[in-house]
Formats: structure tokens, sequence, C-alpha cells
DNA sequence: CAGAGATCGAACCGTTCGGTACGATCCGGG
DNA sequence: CCCGGATCGTACCGAACGGTTCGATCTCTG
């Protein structure tokens, strides 16, 4: 039973527990390959209740959009701290972590990517941009601890293969995806920086 | 007028000139982000012309991004073909063409993964993976002239850093997207090859 | 034990969708 | 000169869509 069904037992586990049921089944179906009906009935929720928590299927896919982003970076910036201080591990653990999310079989690319390329809207645009921006962020960071000269530029460089990884993943071939881009990005590191030592 | 209206006048334009007026439409509108009774207006042509050249909106939808997809091919091979016989020319060619594609105003990302991020139908799957595939024969080419021990590895990245800058340029930031990915791919030469002289 | 609030299930609304049907029009080939 | 076929414009279809409403039900709170 994801919802229960009486009253005050708490109304915001309820907003919770549909994003957390929404988000793999959005993901699989694509955002427009599912109506609010059949969702709900996936759910396990009435239209209304979800109506109120959300306002809206773009109100869900929102919320879904934004949860999906903040814990996805989350979990890299966990797996770089859990790597170490050594920047090459930190980097070896990002592509470790995108080698595993290829070979899970519900594996369908990225979610925001996804959903950027369905919706032109504008608040889902600026979700994907800020999704962006947080992976650049933690790259970044390990380009500068690497010390690289240019760390933005590094990067935004990381991202590319990154992203790249993931589209070829997705859309080509997922074998390995993650150790050819992990072994591009090392090959990236001492060309750009006169670092390692 | 893009369609003539008379009988037998030619049957064979008709259909290309639907295809040719269609392509941009649905690129920037999205495959569903249309309707056919819309998009037939703005093709000029009325709807059971539409149904009799395609059969289906999805039949239209195939045609579009297979003769997309070819024609983007044919359009790098022709740019690394007129780059002259120096594999770093030719690869210079191909983030050349990307800049220029990223600074068009209504680029979008790529117009074939876009699609597979939205209709996880069997064929367009099969479209977007030939799709890759031809990018990836293209790039391999370059990789095995330049003499790298492991062209096929390394085409495979280039494709990453293709595709991860087509992302990061339509979702990100387009300025010098091309620009940073050629300099990415330009450092995987010489680490994974044992040539140039 | 009574009331407030959250939920369900189902009916309902107007719109839009992909696709079909039909009569009128226009043209090139015999 | 006329017929066959390609086209147009429009009306139409059933289904699905996003969203609303409502009475019944349930559970926690006071």
């Amino acid at each position: 039973m994801p919802v229960p069904k009486g009253s005050t037992i708490d109304p915001v586990r309820t907003r919770a527990a549909i994003l957390e049921a929404a988000t793999p089944v959005l993901y699989e179906r694509g955002l427009d390959g599912i109506g609010v009906a059949e969702l709900c009935a996936h759910l396990g929720v009435s239209k209304e209740t979800l109506y109120r928590h959300f306002g809206s299927k773009d109100g869900l896919v929102r919320a879904m959009l934004e949860t999906r982003s903040e814990r996805i970076a989350r979990w890299l910036a966990e797996a770089i701290a859990a790597a170490g201080h050594d920047p090459a591990d930190q980097l070896a653990a990002v592509f470790d972590v995108l080698q595993q999310w290829y070979d899970d079989p519900a594996f369908r690319g990225c979610a925001v990517l996804n959903a950027a390329a369905q919706h032109h809207d504008q608040t889902v645009r600026a979700i994907t941009e800020r999704h962006l921006d947080r992976y650049l962020e933690l790259l970044t960071g390990i380009a500068v601890r690497a010390g690289a000269p240019d760390p933005h530029t590094l990067g935004r460089q990381w991202l590319m293969l990154v992203e790249g990884a993931t589209a070829v993943a997705a859309h080509h071939d997922k074998v390995s995806a993650g150790e050819h881009a992990h072994r591009a990005a090392l090959a990236l590191l001492p060309a750009t920086a006169g670092a390692r030592g």
C-alpha cells in the first residue's frame, strides 16, 4: 500500500510517495507516453489526490525532474567523496557510477535530457540547464583539485564525455561506454595540465 | 507553391516536397508537439495527400528521420573529403561543421536523438542506432588514417565527444562547444596512438 | 464520539488527437 | 476532348487526453 487512505495521516508523505512512484514510470514510458489516468492507476492514487498535490501534470513532471536532478547530483557527489583525495580516483568513481547506471536494464538515457527533448517548455529548459550546471560543478571541482591550468574548460570537456557516453550507451552500445569515456577523460588530464606527480 | 495541384504532374515530387517542408517543423516543434492538421497547414498540403504518401504520421516521421540521418552523414562526409588528406584537418573539419550547426539559432540538438528520446518505438530505435553507426564509421575512418593503434575505440571516444558537445550545446551553452570538443579530440590522438610525425 | 480533512472511485467536461470519407477541382495523357 | 488520377477543403469519427467534481469512505484529532 503505497499511499494510506485516511486523513491527516501524512500530507507530505503522500506527495513524496507519488513522486517516488511516478519517477520510474515517467522515465520508461516518456512524459507524453502515458496519460494521467493510467499514471494514477500505476501509482495507486486517484486523480484528485494527484491534482491537489501537484496542480497539473506539468507540475508533477517539474517536481519529478527537479527531485531526480538533485538526487543524481547528490549520488555523484557522494561517489566522489567516497573515492578519497586523489582526483584521478574521483574521476574513476564518476565513470564507474555511470557504467553501473548504463548496465541497468531500465537505462534509457538521462531522464532530464530526454525530458528536455520532449517539452521545450521554458521551465523544463531551466531545470535541464541547472542539471548540467550541477554536473559541471562537480567535474570542475575534480579538475581544480587535479591542478589543471584551465579547470573550467577541462570540466566542460569532461561534461561532454559524460553526456556523450550516456547518449552512446543509451542509443548505440552500452558495453564499456563508461570505461572508454573514462580513458578519454584521463587522456585530457595530462594534456591540459602539467599536473600529476 | 510547394506542391503542385494537378494530377500526374509528379507523384514523387509531392512526397519529396512534403518531406522537405515537414523536417524543420517537426524538428522545432517536436514529433508530438504538433498535430497532423496543423502540420498539414504548415506544409500547404491536405491530410489526404499526406496519408496517401506516408500512410500514417509515424510513417512520415520515420521517412523524415531516415532522410535527415542520411543527409547529415553525407554532409559530414563531404566536409571530411574537402579537408584534404591530413587526418587532423579532417577532424577539425568535423568540429567546424558542428560548431556552425550549433550557431544556427534553430539548433535544438540532434533531431534523431531527440526523436529517440520521445518515441521508444522499435523502428525509431533502429534508425537512431544506424545514425550513430554512420557517425562512428566516419570518425573511425579518420582514426584509421591517423594511424591510431586502436582506431575503433578512438572513433567511439570521438563519437562521445561529438554527441556530448551537441548535448551540451543544445542544453547548456553553445559557445565554443565545438572548439572545446575539438581540442579534447586532438588530445586523444597522441594519447592513444604512437602516431603523428 | 463528533468533526475535519485526505483520499477513493467514477462520472463527467471540453478539447485535441490520428485517421477516414467525400464531393469538387484541376491537370496530363490517350 | 475527355477521362483517370492527384489534389484540396471540409466534415466527420472514435478514442484519448488533461482536468474537474462529487458523494462515499476512512482516520486522525480534539
